[in-house]
DNA sequence: TATTAATTGTGCTAAAATACACAAACTTCG
DNA sequence: CGAAGTTTGTGTATTTTAGCACAATTAATA
């Protein structure tokens, strides 16, 4: 099964930039709200404007998968769409579970976007006896023994951290040794795991403490 | 009050690379959490392992600030954190206002990992009736009406956005008005606004869908 | 149909970011 | 005290990323 074709595609993979791969998301979010409002079609120029991006950046990205637009018009927005879909491997729903029932857990629980970007939260777990059973949605929250049943169940290889940063690194030690291959954590602190686990970090102190940076100074207290 | 110097420091100040600056924020979420649990010296080798990056980078990240390290040893947590701190700007408490009081809204305003990082939440803000007067800790949910007297009151350049993607131009527009200038968005779009504000996002799905690409292909429906 | 305008995909160039490697300085220890 | 071992800060080289510019192609229009 593994023909020179194949081999070709598995190195061709490697060869594209994660920052590109990071881009396609944005893009794929734009297009889809182009889509929603009725528009057909759209140039990488237009795209880039909306974006901040340049329109060579966007059009180089996107040669790294095709060529998915025609000269003169652009590109069809449905179509495109669908491309990205495919290549982000989002042209489906996938399983995430969410380890982290406090607040933050719970509005994301809660969330009604991910389903139609592609993926579904099919389990809420917490440590924290109090929390087992309480309706999040449509899931009740369970123990942390359940959490590997669940993932064997829905073969899921996603799962989001919403716990404190002291548990941060056992929840994801354990996550790791059940089988999750990636992770997004909202704890404050950069996990130390195997590199074939993916770890991507979402925490808004950063963004502040990127921002205020840029800020004339302007505290509470000076 | 232009002085040499001053140009001069400005001219660094824009010199130093916007990358460069957004990792500064990791080093010292993880220097404070070394300090927390008592070591009191570290080096760019231990940093960078803990970090995934290279001890050189770090070395050459902080050298565009200043020499905060001493050969031979390290670099002394406690001080560094400082000097950290001081160069973005969170020696102190920054202002900020929440927009949006939906279930993320009520998880940020309920966070309290905000004020020993510099920041506090000042006011809270939504465009439902239903939701003005709700209390979330320690403040109550005001209209949209109110933003401007409250932003003026704590002199509030910073805003985070928790609103529905459909709101967000709107408001963000209104933001800039009234004199924020900078937005943390958590909203699934990316706003146009003048190029003076400065915009960071803050979109799960963004990680997910980049994280995708690497995975092998595995979802509920295919 | 011929002309003009628009837009893509890409080879080449420029810039930015990262990694290497080492002198200088400090510490430890016999 | 001297030698061996660390670690910083930085000049240089390498790699990565972004930007430019244009031939090729399509659409629109007169």
């Amino acid at each position: 099964m593994t023909l020179p074709h194949d081999s070709q595609a598995a190195q061709d993979k490697l060869a594209i930039p994660d920052i590109v791969i990071g881009r396609l998301p944005i893009y794929l979010r734009t297009l889809k709200l182009l889509l929603n409002s009725g528009q057909e079609v759209t140039s990488s120029q237009e795209l880039g404007e909306r974006l901040g991006i340049s329109s060579a950046q966007i059009r180089k990205d996107l040669s790294h998968f095709g060529e998915f637009g025609k000269q003169g018009t652009g590109y069809n927005i449905a179509y495109l769409c669908k491309q990205l879909e495919k290549i982000l491997k989002v042209d489906c729903v996938w399983p995430v579970i969410l380890v982290g029932a406090g607040h933050l857990g719970h509005a994301l629980a809660l969330y009604e976007g991910f389903e139609n970007r592609g993926f579904r939260i099919v389990g809420v777990f917490d440590s924290a006896p109090a929390k087992w059973g309480q309706e999040m949605g449509s899931l009740a929250v369970q123990s942390m023994d359940e959490v590997s049943t669940c993932v064997g169940q829905f073969h899921c290889q996603i799962a989001i951290m919403a716990v404190p940063a002291e548990a941060a690194q056992a929840v994801a030690d354990s996550l790791v040794k059940i089988g999750i291959r990636s992770i997004l954590c909202y704890a404050p602190i950069t996990l130390s795991l195997p590199k074939h686990v993916r770890v991507e970090y979402i925490d808004p102190l950063i963004h502040f403490q990127h921002m205020t940076f840029y800020l004339d100074k302007g505290c509470i207290d000076e």
